[in-house]
RNA sequence: GCCGGCGUAGCUCAGCUGGUAGAGCAUCUGAUUUGUAAUCAGAGGGUCGGGGGUUCGAGUCCCUUCGCCGGCUCCA
């Protein structure tokens, strides 16, 4: 009888008959490891545990490794083989349902697996707890996961007969000789799969149905639209309960929640969709981050522009935005014969100042920056509270510079948005450069040496200041290379802000010039660069940061004065009054409540600081503080207490005066 | 834009199989004068998103439209 050598990565070695499976190797080797294995790897390969080992040629040990639980490996079969549940159990109850495709996510913060497809009726969320019922008792009934490698006339003959058209066509695309099915025992359910999976439905013992939403197949608008349900899965119900502990956190911060309950912003139906109305309490928190913002501007050398929001239609065919960009523009409007059109970028128009005089390599870098407001016509389905709006404010930027200066440039504006998002408070970032592709069809405009220039720069300026970045092909715009920077907030989530883009597009078709050390004419290098992205967004992003409650400086009212009778409300006015003076954002409570409910209210609101005043404070002219996050701190004068106030605000610390230390 | 869900007072929500709207919070008024997360009482407030239809009768059923939510697509 032949015999198959089989070594694990301990060193661990047996010689068994052939042909025996992963499983029994596995017991063989290692009872534990057998007993928590998902799949395995065979000599790097990933397979099923029923997976047989034939003897091998050569003499070399075949090497096995379980992929246990706690890997990413493992949670993305036992997610994939919860998506192939979940369609076996919708198939179980709507007989006639068409599948699409069911993959596991793991990057997805959301959902842990999808699967799509086409039910008889339109299935609702009211079928989901039926659909997961069925699931959990298919999931008791210890049913094996069976792979199948049959021919591929084979399997369209199947899944034709199953009349399933979309696994049909997709063994057409990607199917080669043979392929592989794989089935769940004693129910209906078929899937075209490469796999790996679970060997027995035993394993599946933490997961949840989630949402259920329409996604085209393949995500082509001009296929069919199908039900795509979501759910995700875990190896224990106590990292299931994490999770979804962590999703209602997300929920608590939400900021179309905290903005209304806050008082920061509205949107209003009537007046239309996408159009963001600051409200004082949100002005006040806008008014400081573009303070902030401008004065580091002017100290980084940016020249501050404004410019109007609309131009005539030409401009835009100069720019390109009639042709590549016009579906995303709001209709041209007329005036005495001339088409206008509301801007969706500041770009043509800080070319406008560039051309309204000629420059000398002399001026260069020129750095234009305005808050621009910009209006785009985004499509109903996609807004989203202050995230995806149609009317926002870019911090947009405009360099123009010689190929010599640019790097120097690329690494101003990386260094920038460091400084201004740990002023923000955030610490991890994600950088990511996204360079052309190989697709001819995207219309890559500038030479293959301008590409290569622009990266050595954007690369260049990575790597001075050491940061990690992942390099991705084909993300680039038409126009040029770039470098985006993905700020992490308080709960892990990952924001894209930042963006720093070459454009070898405009430069080209407005005729930017200047006069080179040699008296010849050369086109300057135009660099985009946006920090926030847009400042409707970024402040989006901040509410759920701080879950609403803002850091001293930043806060929409920064202190509440509470007197605790109306004998003390003289007294609470003059404090407020003192404190105002010094351009401290301050709200006096001289409802008739007792001290309990207006303190109550104050910390519903979020506001950092509280004064305490009764009689004592009155008679000694000294306040009893509250700290929003730390309750009673003491009594000091109002003098103090103005100072430590403005020592935080000046110093935008982002943390409690404990904490802070001041 | 597409698919699904939803739209009742400022907010959060109740309102069963159709019989002509309700709670809590908020608001206002009065009482209370309070020492670190909700004092008590009373009052006002809704063309049930808009329009059309079925019906003796529609918040409830049907159609349509607008908006919101979750996704998809899009984000040169």
């Amino acid at each position: 009888m032949s015999e198959v050598n089989v070594q694990l990565k301990n060193g661990a070695q047996a010689s068994l008959p052939a042909p025996v499976t992963v499983a029994d190797a596995l017991k063989r080797l290692d009872r534990d490891a057998a007993k928590q294995a998902l799949i395995a790897r065979v000599n790097g390969r990933e397979v099923d545990l029923d997976f047989k080992l034939e003897a091998a040629e050569s003499g070399d040990a075949v090497q096995i490794e379980a992929v246990l639980p706690g890997t990413n490996d493992a949670l993305y079969v036992l997610r994939h083989s919860t998506a192939h549940l979940l369609a076996a159990a919708v198939l179980d109850l709507f007989p006639g349902t068409k599948l699409g495709i069911g993959p596991p996510l793991l990057d997805d913060p959301r959902y842990g697996f999808f699967y799509d497809v086409i039910a008889p009726q339109p299935l609702t969320e009211a079928d989901l707890p039926v659909i997961e019922k069925r699931m959990r008792d298919l999931a008791k009934r210890n049913v094996n996961y069976r792979r199948d490698e049959i021919a591929k006339a084979e399997a369209l003959h199947i899944f034709a007969e199953r009349d399933e058209p979309l696994k049909v066509e997709l063994i057409e695309e990607k199917g080669g000789e043979t392929v592989s099915v794989y089935y769940i025992d004693n129910t209906p359910f078929i899937d075209f799969c490469v796999g790996p999976h679970v060997a027995n439905s035993n394993r599946l013992k933490a997961f949840k149905l989630l949402a259920i939403s329409g996604a085209y197949w393949k995500g082509d608008q001009e296929r069919p639209q199908m039900q795509r349900l979501y759910g995700t899965a875990f190896f224990t119900q106590e990292e299931l309960d994490a999770w979804v502990k962590q999703r209602e956190e997300a929920e608590r911060r939400d900021h179309r929640r905290l903005g209304r309950e806050l008082d920061l912003f509205s949107i209003q139906e009537q007046y239309g969709q996408g159009l963001i109305f600051w409200h004082p309490k949100g002005g006040a928190v806008r008014k400081e981050m573009e303070d902030y913002l401008r004065d580091e501007l002017i100290k980084r050398g940016y020249g501050l522009v404004f410019t109007p929001h609309i131009a005539k239609r030409k401009l835009w065919y100069i720019s390109g935005h009639e042709e590549n960009y016009a579906d995303s523009m709001f209709a041209p409007t007329e005036l005495e014969e001339t088409e206008f059109r509301l801007k969706p970028m500041n770009c043509p128009f800080h070319i406008g100042i560039y051309k309204s005089a000629q420059r000398s390599y002399r001026d260069l870098p020129l750095r234009y920056a305005e808050l621009g407001t910009v209006y785009r016509a985004e499509l109903s389905g996609t807004l989203h509270g202050l995230m995806r709006v149609r009317g926002f404010t870019q911090d947009d930027a405009h360099l123009f510079c010689t190929p010599e200066t640019v790097l120097r440039e690329i690494v101003d504006c990386v260094d920038f948005a460091y400084s201004v998002f740990k002023t923000f408070g955030f610490e991890r970032f994600k950088v990511e450069l996204s360079v052309k592709g190989n697709d001819t069809t995207k219309g890559y405009l500038g030479s293959d040496e301008d590409w290569s220039h622009a990266e050595t720069a954007l690369v260049g300026a990575l790597d001075e200041r050491g940061i990690p970045y992942e390099r991705i092909e084909g993300e680039a715009a038409f126009y040029g290379p770039k470098i985006d920077i993905k700020v992490e907030d308080a709960i892990g989530r990952l924001w894209q802000l930042t963006t720093v883009q070459f454009d070898f597009n405009l430069p080209e078709r407005f005729e930017l010039e200047y006069i080179g050390e040699d008296g010849q004419a050369h086109r300057p290098v135009m660099v985009h660069r946006a920090l926030f992205g847009s400042v409707e967004r970024f402040f989006g992003v901040l509410i759920e940061h701080y879950a609403g409650a803002f850091p001293m400086w930043l806060a929409p009212v920064q202190i509440a004065v509470l007197p605790i009778t109306d004998r003390i409300n003289d007294y609470a006015e003059s404090v407020a009054r003192n404190l105002r003076a010094a351009s401290l954002r301050v709200e006096t409570n001289v409802r008739s409540e007792k001290i309990g409910a207006k303190i109550r209210t104050a910390q519903l609101q979020k506001i950092p600081f509280m004064l305490v005043l009764g009689d004592r404070e009155m008679e000694e002219g000294t306040v009893a503080v509250r700290e929003r996050s730390r309750g009673d701190i003491g009594v000091m004068t109002t003098e103090d207490f103005k100072a430590l106030a403005q020592r935080l605000v000046e110093s935008r610390a982002l943390v409690n005066i404990a904490e802070s230390g001041v």
